[in-house]
This record gives C-alpha cells, structure tokens and sequence, in this order.
DNA sequence: GGGGTGACGCGTC
DNA sequence: CGACGCGCCACCC
C-alpha cells in the first residue's frame, strides 16, 4: 500500500477526525517529513479518491483554503467545512480552536535530530 | 536521466 | 499575515 509517500499521506489525511482540519506542513509531518509540505499539496491534487479523503480538511498554514482547490470551486470547501462544524468566517478556519492537534503536541521536526 | 512545476513552509523585509 | 525569495521533495514529460 504505502509504496510510495502520496498513499502515506491519504492515510494521514483520511484519519483526519471530523469537525477538524490539519496543515499540508502538519499532514506532511506526521506522514514522516515535513519537507513534504508540497509533496502533500501534489498528493491531494492527485487526489484518487475525493470520497474517503477528505482533502477539503487540508488547509495552509494560515487556516484558509487553497485557491486552486479543484472541487468545483473553493467555495465548495467552506460548505464541506461548515457541514462539519467548523465555521470559515472569510474562507478561513480558526487554527487554535480546529486544527487537529493529535500528535502536533508530541511530533519532532526532522531538524531536532 | 535531466529539467520544469507545484493544493507549501519559513525566514526576512 | 501585507510581499518576496529560497529550500525541500515527488511527479510528469
């Protein structure tokens, strides 16, 4: 399964806890490195199965949406994310109150090594 | 195998 | 979180 790091990132993403988001650095980092910032961007452009991965829960840095997300307009991830209850107040989600700080609190950068 | 691209992150201005 | 640049890794041609 896991073969290569875009099927370890959909299971990152895919465990993402309803009512919740994450950060591409954050996915990236409990997939194994969060250098793969972008490396999870492309994933979720691939996006093979928008069903059971819950890309819109996959958000900037800055809790706002991406603009090139490709649902059939940005707009769409709002409602996927208010259908969550998570509000977006100007497209953006409040990080300290819905980020999912599963394992945030516990992670090493691969700079401490 | 080489080169270009990207749904990012962080430092710096 | 205003803008700019560099770095980092994987994928496509």
């Amino acid at each position: 399964m896991a073969d290569n790091s875009f099927s370890r990132i959909y299971e990152v993403v895919r465990q993402i806890p309803r009512g919740t988001v994450a950060t591409y650095g954050q996915v990236a980092a409990l997939a194994g490195n969060r250098r793969w910032a972008r490396v999870v961007g492309y994933a979720l452009h691939a996006n093979p199965d928008p069903e059971g991965i819950p890309c819109y829960r996959v958000v900037n840095r800055f809790g706002e949406v991406s603009s090139a997300f490709a649902f059939g307009g940005g707009n769409r991830q709002i409602e996927l994310l208010e259908a969550d209850g998570i509000p977006c107040p100007g497209g953006r989600v409040d990080l300290s109150t819905y980020q999912w700080k599963r394992a945030v609190l516990g992670y090493v950068p691969d700079g401490a090594k």
